[in-house]
DNA sequence: ACCTATCGTTTGTCAGACAACCTATCTTCG
DNA sequence: CGAAGATAGGTTGTCTGACAAACGATAGGT
């Protein structure tokens, strides 16, 4: 909690930041270039991310995958049922804990990560058009780190909010 | 179309790119946060979005108001509704056309918009924690700029996409 | 052998996104 | 002026995804 306790700065940012909504709006953006891309692809964008994480980390069962992906364990379930369907993962008994399913990728699935990687890559590009080339790289790199570490302090706990009414006290002349 | 055609590059970026994932992170934790925020708000971080470029921009109408915020309108009518119920906007009638709705904020709205957005950039730095002083302003900057290239090219038409299948032929050894 | 916690799965509920339709009004044309 | 099509706003219904709760199976401890 070294990291310039936010509770000081009063910050008043000049008034068009708009961030939430920028933020959405690529992603909104980026998702439907993906799912448009990826539409063979088990759960688009959803399978991708799993795919990408079986594939590229060594993750030791299904609740560590919804861990590390900070989605439910409900999804999960039936995503990797369609994957494995498809051929591109495989879930095997583990053999120290009968109740624990190890998912590993297959070859298929891995050559089939590796198209989509490209391809997700190059739609990448396309939504931050916007962007001089390497601005987007920044983008992309700060977008990481940032997700990083909120996902590493995974409990939403803020001492700063002392949550009262954003209004006024309706005292005004109306 | 001469910000560099994406067509070209195949980038392979490394593998842990996961752009689609971090920017959904951060976008969930900044929604949890404003919605926590402003829970006195209408409708949260949609009003506030709403309420932002009703103070913020000379906005002629509720349609142009849609257009901006590239929303339905169909969510705007109960939005602008409970703000105005909130004594933050009125709806008037516009002289020159009978079927359009001049929507205005009143003082109170923009008391409140300058309460919730200090709140709100607050609470922003807190989402970027993980990220120095210097950087989130960066980040911002640049999420703000491709958010508002996107919006400017609203049809996601992209010749760049030839919709195959990311699958292998399915020749694998299986 | 029992009791409790955990893994994966199933089911149900709820909110938000979006399309289709409706009414009132404007515009155009005869 | 009057009819026809277009447009602004509003209403309704449907569909999808997120999430909580409950369940069966198994592990670990006593």
């Amino acid at each position: 909690m070294s990291v310039t306790d936010p509770c000081e700065l009063p910050a008043d940012r000049k008034r068009g930041s708009n961030f939430g909504w920028s933020l959405g709006m690529v992603l909104r953006r980026w998702h439907e270039r993906v799912e448009e891309l990826l539409k063979d692809l088990p759960h688009g964008s959803r399978g991708y991310h799993i795919l990408a994480v079986v594939v590229h980390e060594e993750v030791p069962t299904q609740g560590a995958l919804a861990a590390r992906l900070a989605i439910d364990r409900s999804v999960l379930t039936y995503v990797i049922d369609d994957l494995a369907n498809a051929g591109l993962i495989e879930r095997r008994p583990d053999p120290q804990d009968r109740r624990a399913r190890r998912v590993v990728a297959t070859e298929r699935g891995r050559q089939t990560l590796a198209e989509a990687e490209r391809r997700v890559a190059h739609a990448e590009d396309h939504v931050l058009g916007g962007l001089p080339e390497e601005q987007r790289e920044v983008f992309r790199d700060l977008a990481a780190r940032a997700a990083e570490a909120i996902h590493a302090a995974a409990p939403a706990t803020d001492p700063c909010v002392a949550v009262q009414s954003v209004l006024p006290p309706a005292d005004q002349s109306g």
